[in-house]
DNA sequence: AACTGTGAAACCTTTCACAGCT
DNA sequence: AGCTGTGAAAGGTTTCACAGTT
C-alpha cells in the first residue's frame, strides 16, 4: 500500500501539469466555438456566450479556463484572440506536429478529409495502406504510400490514428510502436494492447450508437410498462 | 444482504432505473469482448478474463455487470451465452429499431458498412442525402433515397444518425425532429440545437486527436524544459 | 478454493454562490 | 454594474478489500 503520509510527493515544478482530463477533453470544443464567434466578429465574449455556443454551462467553462490560467477580464469577458491562441498553444496546435493515418478505406477518406482534421494546425499528413490498388492514390492532396513505409513517415513525435480493419489494427499498432509512436489514435473496433509508455486512446463509433440505443428502449419500455402516463415532460 | 430487513427507501417500481451513465457506456464494450470469447469458445469467463478482453479492471467490471442485477455464480465467473442476451437486452438490441443515416459522404459510407454497426442487432437501415448523384447509389446493401423522402423511414422510435457536412446538419436535424424522431447521433461539428425532449449525442472526430495532440505537446514541453532528467523510463 | 457482489473509502467532476476586480 | 475566478458543497465514478456463495 501507499505510505500513509499521503500525497505531497510530486514536487512543486510541475506549475500546469495540473489540467484536469476532463477539461483537456472540452478545450477542442471551446476552441471551435471560439473561431466560430471570431469569424462572427466578435472580439471578446463572457463565459455565458461562449458557453453557450460550446453547449456546456457557464460555470464549467469558467473553471476550466481557470485551469490554464487567467485570460478574462472581469466585467468584461474574454479576449477572443487571446483565448484562441491560450488554447491552441495548450493543444499543442501550433507546433508542427505530423499526423500519420494508417488505412485509406471509408472512414479513412473521411478523416483525412476532414474539416475538424485539416482545420486548426492538425492536419494528417502521411496516409499509408496495405492494399496495392489504394497506394498511389490521391487522396485530400496526399499520395497514398504502401503502409511498408510507415518508418519513413512516423517516428517520435509523430501521432498516428489507426482507420484500418480491425484485423490488421494490432500489427499496424505494433509496428507504430516498433518506429516510435508514442500517441496512437484507434478507430478499429478492438482493444489494442501497447507498452505502458505509449499513449493510446480510441474512438468506437458503434458504442454512442449502442448508448442512444439504450436509452430509446428506456423511454420505450417505460411507456409499455408502468409509468403513470405522461409522467416527464 | 439481498432484499431482508434493510431494503427501505426508494420506491421499488424502477428496479433498473439506475444503471449509471458510465456503466451504459461501457456495456458495447463487454458486449463486444463477450462476442469475442463465445467465438473462441468460451462458455463462462471469470470478471478477471472478461475486463481483460474488454480493457478495463475488474473490480469496474463486476460493479458495472452489479447494477444489471446478478447474473455469475461466485466461485464460477459469469455464463457467457446468458450475460450476452442480458447486456443485449439491456441497450435494446433486441427490438427491431430502425436506425436512419443521413448524408452519405466517406463518413456515411463508413458508418453504413461498419462491422460494429451492422454486426448485432443494430444495423443503419435507411440512407439518405441531399446530392442527386448520390441518391439512387446502392451502398452496404442499402439504395440512398432523397432526404426529402425522411418522414418516410423516420418516425418516433427510429435513431437517426446524421453525418452530414457542418453547414446542412441542423436543418436535417429539425426535420428529424419534425418527424418526431426523439433519438439523434451527430458526427458533424457543429452544436446542433433540439427541443428538451431529443436525446442528442455527439462524437466528434477531431476531439481525441486534439486530446492526444495535447498530451504528446505535455511529453514534448516537459521534456525540453525542467524535468529531472531521465525521471520516467 | 475460487470468484462474485458490495459497502466504504478515495478520487474526480460539476454546480453553487459569492468575493473581488474592472 | 457586470463578469471572472474560486473556495466549498454536492454528486458521480473508481478502487479497495472482504463478506458471502458455490
Amino acid at each position: 500500500m501507499t505510505s500513509s503520509s499521503l500525497s505531497h510527493d510530486v514536487g512543486e515544478q510541475r506549475r500546469r501539469a495540473t489540467v484536469p482530463d476532463a477539461t483537456v477533453a472540452r478545450l477542442p470544443l471551446y476552441l471551435r466555438a471560439l473561431h466560430l464567434l471570431a469569424e462572427q466578429g466578435y472580439e471578446t465574449v463572457s463565459s455565458e456566450e461562449l458557453a453557450e455556443a460550446a453547449g456546456v454551462n457557464s460555470a464549467k467553462l469558467r473553471k476550466d479556463l481557470s485551469h490554464l490560467g487567467s485570460y478574462g477580464t472581469r466585467g468584461v469577458g474574454y479576449d477572443v484572440t487571446h483565448l484562441v491562441e491560450q488554447i491552441s498553444s495548450q493543444l499543442g496546435l501550433g507546433r508542427r506536429c505530423s499526423v500519420v493515418l494508417v488505412g485509406v478505406g471509408n472512414l479513412g477518406r473521411a478523416l483525412a478529409g476532414y474539416g475538424g482534421f485539416a482545420n486548426r494546425g492538425l492536419a494528417v499528413d502521411a496516409l499509408l495502406d496495405a492494399d496495392e490498388a489504394t497506394v498511389g492514390q490521391q487522396i485530400a492532396g496526399l499520395t497514398v504510400r504502401h503502409v511498408d513505409e510507415l518508418g519513413e513517415v512516423a517516428g517520435p513525435g509523430s501521432i498516428a490514428v489507426i482507420a484500418t480493419p480491425a484485423a490488421a489494427a494490432q500489427e499496424v499498432c505494433d509496428r507504430l510502436v516498433a518506429a516510435g509512436v508514442t500517441s496512437i489514435l484507434n478507430f478499429a473496433p478492438v482493444v489494442l494492447s501497447v507498452p505502458a509508455h505509449v499513449d493510446l486512446r480510441k474512438v468506437d463509433l458503434a458504442v454512442e450508437l449502442q448508448i442512444l440505443s439504450f436509452h430509446e428502449h428506456r423511454k420505450a419500455a417505460g411507456a409499455d410498462e408502468r409509468v403513470p402516463a405522461g409522467a416527464s415532460a
